[in-house]
DNA sequence: CTATCTAAGTTCAAATGTCAAACTCAGATG
DNA sequence: CATCTGAGTTTGACATTTGAACTTAGATAG
């Protein structure tokens, strides 16, 4: 956890992520919508490029010169359960209103959430979940 | 998600709750396991209560002066998926190693993990899960 | 009663990080 | 050549963070 909140721990980063997640690549839209200042906004994506959660993608429009678009690597799109963690509990604990996406099974349409689940398949609710030493002899 | 980033996206509050998290309550430990300054650590705490996602919890041990601890409230108890999924992201696409503890069903005793599920509690492949608008007319 | 110990803060000056606004740069277009 | 535009850089004022030293209030020792 600790590595996890060296990089995600910073209000940018996260907005950065939340757009990214949200399909929005480029410097300026991502600039219009977090409201980062510009040497924050270049400084995140460069941290950001760095520890391989997003990636420069060269596009080019038609009669513009060749620019680069902010993706998700694999590792970033790993991060979707952080994500939706987070928009859930903003949602029922900070908000109390809906988010204006919502993640669904592009198959069923169904919408989805997070729970636990043990190596079974078997949804835990989260109060019976409790943490246990690794090497466990006793608690 | 806005304002989740605005609580969470900071490095010492992600490492005081997951102190929290993990039983560690006090100060001193918080203090020493963090690493954090003693002003940084007294500031997110206070912010934390604020919040209403930690309370100050008097206890008082035999022949010492009355303090307090810091622990989870309900609000903060509901972090626990974002937790769970920020330490699953360091294991699996940070360090590569496991975490010292584990999260585990008190009953089975079987580890847990976080997963999609739609709400006829079928759990969804990550890579099956898609961004929809609310109001969606069309994508 | 005075001295000492400890947990939990406060205070401080120096280092670092953040901000908004102005500036740069390079290719497209007129 | 002049202008536009997206993607940065630079700048200098301002705010936050840091580690070390200081404070405070009860407990206990002499």
């Amino acid at each position: 956890m600790a590595q996890a909140a060296e990089i995600l721990g910073d209000r940018w980063t996260l907005l950065i992520l939340r757009e990214a997640f949200y399909g929005v690549l480029r410097y300026a839209d991502i600039l219009a919508d977090t409201g980062a200042p510009r040497a924050m906004l270049t400084d995140r994506l460069n941290k950001l490029v760095a520890a391989g959660i997003l990636e420069r993608r060269p596009y080019q429009e038609k009669g513009a010169r060749l620019r680069h678009a902010y993706g998700l690597t694999a590792k970033g799109m790993a991060l979707a359960h952080v994500m939706m963690a987070m928009a859930e509990w903003g949602e029922d604990h900070v908000t109390g209103k809906e988010a204006p996406v919502a993640l669904v099974d592009h198959r069923s349409g169904h919408g989805l959430r997070l729970a636990f689940v043990d190596p079974e398949g078997t949804i835990v609710a989260r109060d019976h979940a409790r943490l246990r030493r690794r090497d466990a002899s006793q608690d």
